[in-house]
DNA sequence: AGTAGTACTCGGTATCACATAGTACCGAGA
DNA sequence: TCTCGGTACTATGTGATACCGAGTACTACT
């Protein structure tokens, strides 16, 4: 598949979150997540820019704690405002994909 | 519903592309047709910029008509190369919604 | 010691939708 | 007549976002 990226932008902010809602989780971890998911291209200095995104924006809580193998990691999970941004998310996306949809079907 | 700009790069060109493939139009009814579909707050100034994008990019061709009740009319046609854009659009479409839907079932 | 895998940071770039202001043409009502 | 609203396009600049590239750093294995 081609280059993605503009279409991306604002959905991978979203699908961030999703992932860190689902579980508390750390971004090497969360680019592989993506990448298996499908969206292949994603790369890790791509997620970690949402993530400092998200830290500043109040929309994360964040725990280090040591890996084990390698630097320590930086854990993430949503707070109730990034629960409130998941929502809205998911609420943009069904918008826009109905419209869409209906533009497709030569919509009226 | 608030604000969609992030969410629509990428996708907007696209829905233009469509809505001239399927009907030889301008600027002007472009902006109604996105509106009335329900992309509301979507400008003329946004389409226009895409307008001549599109045009410098060689995937249209443009005719200039009077109009009547107002300035000469530029209408777009799609050409071969705006099909084949058209139809990478709907294909990274396609892909995108999908890894999205998985994702939103807690995929794997 | 060196390498590969893990894990995060930072500065810069390109692209896109959007805001804003301006130009221009027409018809109808005050 | 003159303004106003609707039609129609152009041009410049801004902000948000994904991406690129280089760098730092820690661990384990050879």
């Amino acid at each position: 598949m081609d280059d993605l990226t503009e279409m991306l932008k604002g959905t991978l902010e979203g699908c961030v979150l999703e992932i860190i809602g689902s579980e508390e989780t750390y971004g090497y971890a969360i680019t592989r997540r993506l990448n298996e998911l499908g969206f292949a291209d994603v790369v890790e200095g791509t997620v970690y820019t949402i993530l400092l995104r998200l830290e500043k924006n109040g929309l994360v809580q964040v725990t280090k704690r040591p890996s084990g193998l390698g630097p320590p990691r930086k854990f993430y999970a949503l707070n109730d405002a990034g629960r409130d941004r998941l929502a809205t998310f998911w609420a943009k996306w069904e918008y826009i994909t109905s419209r869409i949809d209906r533009l497709k079907e030569g919509g009226r």
